[in-house]
DNA sequence: AAGAAGATTAAA
DNA sequence: TTAATCTTCTTG
């Protein structure tokens, strides 16, 4: 898929719009994505990959672009990103917030009470609940473990805003890159 | 070997 | 505002 071979900011816009899946014994799920991150690697403080860090966890974002790349956060909550750029420049987009579209009953199922449907996916480790992502997925690729993607809106540059990213005041000049990318008017974004 | 902090969330 | 509580990095 060349959509792999895009620059990481470019690819993180386009992730906007298309739709997300994935299926397991429990069933299909998807949403389209509305919220990306982009952690650019070495030159990025901000990224877990900062001056190339290379550990179990990380080891993750060196791989080919299409790579996913999940991991544990404060104790309780599962993120999931997408690898980009070339091997061993790691780089990545973390998905912050899809649109439910499929398996809306799993969904909540997995999710345990909630009465608005957009509280299921609002954010980075909401959706992984609801989708199912776990540890298990980090190393994987697309494609080849359930997990895919398909083009499905097209979203038009003036639709797409930026801004800073989330939850990253440790990373001093890397703060304010632009780095955050969601749909205009989408009330599916978190926050 | 032990402690601190983090790409968060839900409940008070 | 805070608790929940896991992984990795830092320091001793």
């Amino acid at each position: 898929m060349d959509l792999w071979n895009l620059p990481t900011l470019e690819l993180a816009k386009r992730l906007l719009g298309m739709e997300l899946i994935h299926t397991n014994q429990q069933g299909t799920t998807s949403g389209i994505i509305v919220e990306t991150e982009a952690y650019l690697g070495p030159e990025d403080r901000a990224a877990h990959s900062f001056g190339n860090r290379r550990t179990p966890r990380t080891e993750v974002m060196f791989h080919e672009a299409g790579t996913i790349y999940t991991y544990f956060i404060y104790g309780m909550h599962v993120c999931f990103n997408i690898v980009s750029g070339p091997i061993d420049k790691p780089e990545a987009i973390l998905i912050r917030a899809i649109q439910p579209v499929n398996g809306i009953e799993i969904m909540k199922d997995r999710r345990g009470n909630i009465k608005k449907e957009v509280q299921l996916t609002n954010g980075p480790g909401k959706l992984s609940k609801s989708m199912g992502f776990s540890l298990e997925h980090s190393g994987l690729k697309m494609n080849e473990c359930g997990i895919c993607l398909k083009e499905k809106v097209a979203v038009p540059p003036q639709e797409i805003e930026a801004g800073p990213r989330i939850g990253i005041q440790y990373a001093e000049e890397a703060i304010h890159f632009p780095y955050r990318f969601w749909i205009k008017n989408n009330p599916y974004v978190s926050r």
